[in-house]
DNA sequence: TTTAATTAGTACTATTAAAGTACTATATTT
DNA sequence: AAATATAGTACTTTAATAGTACTAATTAAA
């Protein structure tokens, strides 16, 4: 299964309580609170959030927690993906490491597998976490006119 | 990480083979020999696609093995994830079952993410096997028109 | 300046999924 | 009948993910 970690999906719902307080910091308890989500979940997820992406800064102390740095418009999913699992990848030996793979018959495709991920990727970056979040729900984003509406069901 | 399993860029590798040979049956231990992944592997891999997909045609017995149903320009990689890895779903719970999410709070996102996963679906749809396998390599793709070439590098 | 709140850093454990291995049954050709 | 090959099932190992826990460092406010 093409799967995507759940921290990721937390990761779109926190940013999205974040995104509706703009300017204001907002702790992981109140995040846990607020999503259902368990404390060291939360606590982990923002912490990776703040290592590995430019996405939210941190306040430490008292009165302290964490806030969005851009608009949730201007967020792609893809931001928050490759910060929490790392680089869009099919498979396991695709990266460029200069390592020889030890099953050269096996590999012979690898470009072509990055080729995919190019693919991908590039269909993700423009799915923003607006997107994802917007509450006036589907009708609203089809009215947008964005990759969204190219789906027909 | 976004991750395709190694059983489907094994079975890349296979139907590759066999798309080479498209009438005669060729055995697991002949796959496995020509490819150098496991003989075990092999025969879990294609024993799977039998049952999981139509892409493949089992012939028991001396003289067996498998032969693929249609030509690789026909086959889309999206049927052979599919088959192995099953759904593309980006999140765990994103599925059709009734079977309501404990955590409400967390998968308010669901229908959206499923729009995400029809994204990728339909980008993957357009990349055949044949794509992925054509020995004179990147360039002959590129000036076959497909969806790889919207990708600039 | 002390206290309370809060993130940073690190490490460990448990859970789950994937991969790999193995064996027996069934079918087919020679 | 014998040899070849897949079908079916089950088990073990490995690796990744998720979840939990603790201590250190920082900050704001009392």
């Amino acid at each position: 299964m093409i799967k995507l970690s759940k921290m990721t999906d937390y990761a779109v719902v926190c940013l999205g309580v974040l995104a509706n307080r703009s300017k204001f910091s907002t702790s992981a308890s109140q995040l846990s609170k607020e999503t259902g989500i368990s404390l060291f979940t939360v606590q982990k997820l923002l912490k990776l959030l703040t290592v590995k992406s430019e996405l939210i800064t941190a306040q430490r102390g008292s009165q302290g927690g964490y806030s969005l740095n851009k608009n949730s418009s201007d967020i792609s999913i893809v931001e928050i993906i490759e910060a929490l699992d790392g680089p869009i990848a099919l498979t396991a030996c695709v990266d460029s490491s200069a390592s020889s793979c030890n099953s050269s018959n096996v590999c012979f495709l690898n470009r072509k597998w990055n080729k995919v991920n190019e693919v991908i990727r590039q269909s993700l970056k423009k799915i923003s976490l607006d997107d994802l979040l917007n509450p006036s729900g589907i009708f609203e984003i089809e009215q947008k006119k964005t990759i969204m509406d190219e789906i027909q069901y």
